[in-house]
DNA sequence: TAATCGTTGTTAACGCGTTGTTAAAATCGG
DNA sequence: CCGATTTTAACAACGCGTTAACAACGATTA
């Protein structure tokens, strides 16, 4: 169960994100000021962080400076007023970990902290990173998809891509989870580079006919075996 | 759609909340005192109630505790004085699922309304996903329809018809909520849409005669095992 | 009983959105 | 600047879901 640390000045929205968070299984901290958030990260350990970027005393952006100085690690998401431009947020270059723009949908913010999470745990937990697929086998820590003597190293997003197919072995992985978990926005565009690189690596695994990437229209894809 | 309680006793503010909430989707019933919005309660099958805590006769806390007795899980949001303690609303240990204070803004109102269904959908539909129908298995987040080495995958508007076929395994499931959960609307072509989505499914479980899908004439179906 | 009407069963055809695939353009990294 | 990688574009192919068409059935009349 994570601990998040929510910094957030409307009353009513910030009791209505605890009562949302808390009940997907999160223990949530709210705190209505910037200054006693802070001071609250440094007394606990938190594990993630969802800032409100419009604060009284200290805003957001500040609140993450100084929260990236005691961890270096730690996601932070920033709830912004939509009209916010993109360029301003990302400009901070405080290797923030997602946004939302306000007012958002409760399921696509828990979409994008679960996505983090797994994110995260993939990197601290995930010594399994040798998957056996049918004839294959694909080490995803160094990207290399082996048959027989033949090796190809994988770029990044398909390794990535392929690692997703490969936890769920034989189940449907669902489109919108892909594209946030590895290109963090789910829209038009980023679902056609998704289908490019499913292509690809259909290319990469045509030598074991036991082997395919099945589409389940307007759903996802399963890697079958 | 979702048919809200709302008791109220300002002839105005209800009017008001009325039309605001009908516009916005939703069927609403208003009652002018707590005796009567109780026995209306009682009567009919509400999704949620609405209830001002300064009543005549009985207060909206009262009306909550009797509500409770007889649904302990139905969502309450109280409508309350702004000069009221948090302390106090939370202190009614009556699980509570959220309060606006007056004067409040609707769009508030509405957000919190939608959070707590959306949520209530969310702990709904994580529940199981495997079904036994005879000797069928069914994986709805997989959309797999198995008959022993025989798997067939889904299309996801045919899985979603088979899960609240075997949610209510058995039992009639109406057409019109068949229609308003998976089509959002119930008119005639999307009847006759679910009419034929009914035939396929019919298909698919042919081959165990003990297993049919029952039409109940202008009701629903039933899954019958 | 026969005729009519509304509902449902079933199959098939169609349109359109989604996906497959390749290539060009843009971006990234050194 | 170059090569590698990713994104965008373009077009082809596919398949889902809608719609249509007709058959079957039960209920309701006369």
């Amino acid at each position: 169960m994570a601990r998040i640390l929510l910094v957030e000045d409307d009353t009513s929205m910030g009791f209505l994100l605890v009562d949302f968070l808390e009940t997907n299984g999160f223990d949530v901290k709210l705190y209505k000021d910037g200054i006693k958030g802070l001071e609250a990260f440094k007394n606990h350990s938190f594990d993630f962080c969802i800032l409100d970027v419009m604060l009284p005393g200290m805003d957001g952006f500040s609140i993450a400076e100084n929260i990236r100085q005691v961890d270096k690690r730690i996601p932070i998401i920033f709830l912004t007023a939509r009209s916010m431009k993109e360029d301003k947020i990302k400009g901070f270059n405080l290797g923030v970990d997602d946004y939302v723009t306000k007012p958002f949908d409760e399921d696509e913010l828990l979409l994008r902290i679960k996505a983090i999470l797994n994110r995260l745990q993939l990197q601290e937990e995930d010594q399994e990173t040798e998957f056996t697929i049918g004839q294959y086998t694909f080490d995803s820590s160094n990207q290399m998809l082996t048959l027989g003597d033949d090796s190809k190293r994988l770029t990044q997003k398909e390794s990535d891509v392929l690692k997703m197919l490969c936890k769920s072995m034989n189940n449907i992985v669902r489109r919108e989870d892909i594209l946030v978990a590895i290109w963090g926005e789910n829209d038009y565009f980023h679902g056609r580079s998704l289908d490019v690189f499913i292509a690809k690596l259909r290319k990469y695994l045509k030598d074991d006919t036991s082997v395919n990437i099945e589409n389940v229209p307007k759903v996802g894809f399963v890697l079958n075996t």
